[in-house]
DNA sequence: GAGTTTGAAACT
DNA sequence: CAGTTTCAAACTC
């Protein structure tokens, strides 16, 4: 059947048709022919598109694709499928590759309409897939091109994802598969599809539009997506993408009805981008199918992520209102868009603030400070390469995903690219108009993908939990510099009662402008934002230069005083509830707390608020801090710290801790298993570089924390094997020769001090962290730099100054 | 929601 | 460096 009908198609032209070359062409494969017409003439611009930096990505897009592909076709009972096969096409053998199917039916359409009569009756979708579903396609095709095309996949799979098709993924395959299989049986997924076209030419259309509106609107917002799901969806792009055409061409009318419905309601192209992404608006069932086979395929990757998404969005109510309602204009697809990036800069957390307001190179190194944290954020490691500039980003995810892979952190590297991906979007929401480097943003989700399958198994909780909670510092962000005092008190309250302004707290400021450490905002080198309460606020970006300006004054006076509060070297366990729980176990003020009448048991004292004991650093009197108080661990951490015994064991530490332990009164949260790990930290608790009086005891602490979470990462344990506190114990049981490197390596980088604190201040390391450069090994001292989260004039100046004072 | 308490930050 | 003042968060009612 199908042969003589492809050998038409190739032969549209008359003058070919005589000339030998295509005759024997004919003979080899009819499709052939005419696909390599085609493919010259798509691909080729297509590919050129993706961007270089492909390097990683192609190889995981591959593997992944496949390995997708070979479970959508499994349904089908193909195991695998190969380009080769495709590209050489026995006609048939492109059915193994579903891309493969998808573009010939399409090209052969495209161009030729007239001539496939036979198989391919969908000329008018073609052509719109021409200009479109090439793009994707032929990237994903394409080695290269992982990166064009996984973003235009990421992006229709996310949207499934997002959606969170109500129906079990697994029940549409099926039914899609029945379907194929009909299609199938008679050999070729591509010539089951045109010939379900050919019944149902109204599926073509829908099709058509589907696809030239899912691309449009993927390109549209592409920005967005790349920032939330670069990493993740770009796997189950390929495979959904892929199966979202072949879904579209198969399905039953009963689909393609829903599907004009879906177009109908939504007449606006751009708007079913937004649908297709969150469920509610959920365009059309093919989109729905598409998802649900994407989640078949990738089911716990994406499900998670959507989960997280879904959390994200009911969190954020404007960004509620968006999605649900749909989108109804262009303007709105911004806006959600943007609600998307502040989602997905929940998923970052409290630093996203940071993030925003760094354009300078702080961000990225805040971003691997996170990574050191690795234990509980995963996700800022990638934000490095940028100065938010996806294109920038690109070659730092690239590069940091080649470490961690070659690490053996799968984990790890795949949560931080995706959270990585939607930083930096949110970082440089105003730059991010250029989402040009869509390119680039696809490449780190392709690496992103790759790892995905990882991500899965590791992705703890508490990442979500994580999220959630910073969801409601995300939304200024992502609108940039949209600022709102408007929220009442009663909405912020409500809101930190929720939890969700535990992670990054809001001001309300009223004589300090925010521009003093008192506001907690500027504090955290944060940006007003629409939440604070805070009045005549002098901390916005339109007033950047006074911020940076008081900024400069305070650090002239005391550089750390951005720097975290709460010193955390090691993972952090965050448990759920408080926000203390973000605080990691070994966390330490690094000033110390000065109380005298709160007994350290109340908000007051910023370790008690950030839920870390005290440490001899605090002056505190009558300090009962439950996570741990300074009288009776004092002395002990002063001979640690004197003897530098911090390497010897975390063990041992960890016991003296507990026997000293006050820790009746603190929450079963915190006792369990954080107790154990924040005692364990606290000993070198002290900062190295407290500018104030107590200078450096202790390296200890930082080597200590820093310790725990090197060994584990160098153990390769994933993060919430570190997070296990026995785990914990065990890493730390490794003797020190192994310490040091590590430390030197994943420690200092991610040993930037993050703290969960309130103010979701952190240290970020050395900028050199992803290379392997030696000075990062001092990295200890550096942790505790400072660096401006804000857009600091002159970030290096700082930067470099501090590393000098504190070393 | 207003008022009080508390302790950090800022100032002298 | 110590003491005082200012400030805003935390807390209480």
């Amino acid at each position: 059947m199908d042969t003589p009908e492809k050998n038409q198609i190739g032969t549209p032209i008359s003058e070919f048709e005589d000339s030998p070359v295509f005759n024997y062409i004919n003979s080899l494969s009819p499709i052939k022919p005419v696909k390599a017409a085609n493919t010259a003439q798509i691909f080729p611009p297509l590919s050129f598109a993706s961007p270089p930096s492909s390097v990683f990505t192609s190889p995981h897009i591959n593997s992944q694709r496949e390995s997708r592909v070979s479970r959508r076709l499994s349904d089908i009972s193909r195991p695998e499928f190969s380009h080769s096969e495709n590209e050489d096409n026995t006609s048939e053998g492109v059915s193994d590759a579903v891309q493969l199917s998808d573009l010939f039916a399409e090209q052969l359409g495209c161009h030729s309409p007239g001539r496939s009569s036979g198989e391919i009756t969908s000329e008018p979708p073609c052509q719109n897939l021409k200009s479109e579903l090439p793009k994707t396609l032929s990237y994903d095709y394409s080695s290269l091109d992982g990166d064009m095309v996984p973003y235009n996949v990421v992006k229709t799979n996310n949207v499934p994802e997002m959606a969170g098709t109500p129906a079990s993924p697994i029940q549409f395959v099926q039914d899609v598969s029945e379907e194929r299989h009909h299609s199938f049986e008679s050999e070729i997924e591509l010539r089951g599809i045109c010939r379900i076209e050919q019944n149902k030419e109204t599926a073509g259309c829908d099709w058509e539009n589907l696809i030239s509106n899912a691309t449009d609107l993927l390109i549209s917002d592409s920005s967005i997506n790349n920032e939330h799901y670069e990493g993740q969806d770009y796997e189950t792009v390929d495979a959904g993408v892929i199966s979202f055409i072949s879904a579209v061409l198969q399905l039953p009318q009963d689909d393609a009805n829903d599907l004009k419905k879906t177009e109908s309601d939504d007449p606006v192209g751009s708007c079913k981008l937004d649908k297709m992404e969150e469920p509610v608006t959920q365009p059309g069932v093919g989109e729905l199918k598409v998802t649900d086979q994407a989640s078949a395929i990738l089911p716990s990757t994406l499900l998670d992520k959507l989960v997280v998404s879904d959390l994200g969005v009911e969190v954020d109510d404007k960004g509620e209102k968006c999605i649900r309602s749909g989108c109804k204009s262009g303007s709105q697809q911004q806006q959600r868009s943007i609600r998307r990036r502040c989602l997905v800069f929940d998923m970052a957390g409290a630093h996203k603030k940071k993030l925003l307001g760094d354009p300078s190179g702080s961000s990225m190194i805040k971003s691997q400070s996170d990574r050191k944290d690795a234990s509980n954020e995963k996700q800022l490691v990638l934000i490095k390469p940028g100065n938010g500039y996806s294109s920038s980003i690109l070659p730092g995810i690239g590069l940091h995903l080649n470490a961690l892979a070659t690490t053996s952190k799968d984990c790890k590297v795949v949560q931080h690219q995706t959270l990585a991906s939607g930083r930096q979007l949110i970082m440089m929401p105003s730059s991010v108009s250029s989402f040009s480097s869509l390119t680039s943003d696809q490449k780190p989700s392709d690496k992103s993908s790759t790892l995905t399958s990882l991500e899965r198994d590791l992705v703890p909780h508490d990442n979500e939990t994580q999220v959630m909670e910073d969801v409601s510092q995300t939304p200024a962000f992502g609108v940039g510099e949209e600022f709102n005092h408007s929220c009442p008190k009663r909405k912020r309250r409500r809101l930190e009662h929720n939890g969700e302004s535990e992670g990054c707290k809001r001001c309300s400021c009223k004589k300090s402008k925010c521009l003093k450490l008192y506001c907690e905002c500027f504090a955290a080198g944060l940006y007003c934002i629409e939440p604070c309460l805070c009045q005549d606020c002098f901390n916005k970006p339109i007033h950047e230069d006074k911020v940076l300006e008081t900024r400069k004054q305070i650090e002239s006076r005391n550089p750390l005083a951005f720097a975290p509060k709460v010193i955390s070297s090691t993972n952090s366990v965050p448990e759920f509830g408080d926000e203390s729980n973000n605080t990691p176990a070994s966390a330490r003020h690094k000033r110390g707390c000065n109380c005298k009448k709160s007994n350290c048991l109340k908000k007051y004292c910023e370790c008690f608020q950030a839920g870390v004991g005290c440490s001899i650093n605090c002056r505190c009197k009558e300090c009962r801090n439950s996570f741990g108080g300074k009288d009776g661990v004092e002395e002990a951490d002063i001979e640690r710290n004197e003897t530098e015994a911090c390497e010897t064991s975390a063990l041992d530490i960890s016991f003296r801790n507990n026997e000293k332990d006050k820790c009746e009164e603190e929450s079963p949260d915190h006792v369990t298993p954080i107790t154990p790990s924040s005692k364990i930290g606290r000993p070198s608790v002290q900062l190295p570089f407290t500018f104030s009086g107590k200078p450096t005891r202790s390296s200890s602490f930082a080597v200590g924390s820093s310790l725990q979470s090197c060994t584990s990462q160098k153990l390769e344990t994933s993060d919430f094997l570190c997070r296990q506190p026995k785990f914990r114990k065990l890493l730390q049981m490794i003797p020190e020769d192994e310490t040091p490197e590590i430390l030197v390596d994943d420690c200092s980088p991610v040993g930037g001090v993050k703290s969960a604190s309130p103010n979701c201040k952190r240290v970020s390391p050395p900028h050199h962290r992803f290379g392997s450069s030696p000075a990062w090994r001092r990295g200890r001292k550096l942790i505790l730099r400072s660096i401006p989260s804000f857009p600091s004039p002159n970030p290096p100046n700082k930067s470099s100054d501090l590393p000098g004072k504190l070393q």
